[in-house]
DNA sequence: TTTTAATGTAATCAG
DNA sequence: CTGATTACATTAAT
């Protein structure tokens, strides 16, 4: 099988090294020399797959895989819209980054309440709130991550207030 | 052990939820009743460190052995190094997590030039990679995880353009 | 200026 | 190992 033909090149590679660091980093050899070299690179994913044989992996998959394939789908029709909607940002915009959502505070509310609760909501739960607030999963969880950050960050800060006033506790002493 | 245990509580909230979206807003049950349920949040970070509780988990390894003993040996003496050193990140960090890594401009130089001629670098260039950078071997280890992971998102992304230009080819016949 | 959505990536964990 | 997810630092929009 070819797989495993190319793994066992690279094996070989390996254990006596072909290519040293300082090769690679052309210390030691040039370019052309290398471009010489027929040493297959070991990219599984780079070839092309023949449908049969993944139907496995795609089973296992675990909460995820058909929602997640159509989510990033959707996810890509939004980002083709963004680029005929030119309205605003045409000049502001680089490379590809997602313009700033805006959450209504209605949207906001529900998440916090989730929040409070469980910060750390699965799939499931990320989904059923994007259907219900009309916003992409995606969005959803961005946003329990930088909440869970922000908490981070305050309950750094008040710890941070506590040692202090130890400290000074202890100075009155 | 504690943190396994409430991450399995948190795995059960998931899978059978008992809390529902509903619920969670007070649609469906009143804040009294909530109060009275007993789910440990999962707030690692609010908790004190316990020190060691996660020996067991560098005993497991699998190809290497001799040098990996070692390796993880090392690691876990850093590892307690980062409990008693406690200047910056004292409060900024919870259960052992390593602090990130930052690699200098000139480290990803040399790891993406590896990387661009073997992507599965072997313990013993990795090691060679290691000393030479100044890093850990782990570091190195995890970084081609990350980046064989990157290489192969964009790829999966370059080829879903490719179907979908396919398709837009289609319907222009 | 402050807050926070978005991004990139190192670290972690399950399979 | 991969794949998914998380934490964390940063950037940039409001």
């Amino acid at each position: 099988m070819a797989i495993s033909t190319v793994s066992c090149q690279i094996r070989q590679v390996d254990a006596r090294p072909v290519f040293t660091i300082d090769r690679i980093l052309g210390l030691d050899l040039d370019r052309q020399e290398l471009r010489n070299v027929s040493l297959k690179l070991y990219r599984p994913w780079t070839e092309l797959e023949t449908t049969q044989q993944r139907s496995h992996i795609t089973v296992k998959g675990s909460s995820k895989s058909s929602s997640e394939i159509k989510r990033k789908e959707e996810e890509h029709k939004l980002k083709c819209k963004h680029f005929t909607e030119s309205h605003r940002r045409t000049l502001n915009w680089y490379i590809g980054r997602r313009p700033r959502t805006a959450f209504s505070s209605a949207q906001i509310e529900v998440l916090e309440s989730v929040f409070l609760i469980n910060s750390y909501p699965g799939i499931g739960i990320r989904e059923e709130l994007a259907q219900r607030l009309q916003l992409e999963e995606d969005r959803i969880q961005i946003w329990f991550q930088n909440r869970r950050a922000k908490l981070k960050r305050s309950h750094r800060e008040s710890q941070f207030l506590m040692v202090k006033k130890a400290f000074a506790d202890l100075k009155d002493k």
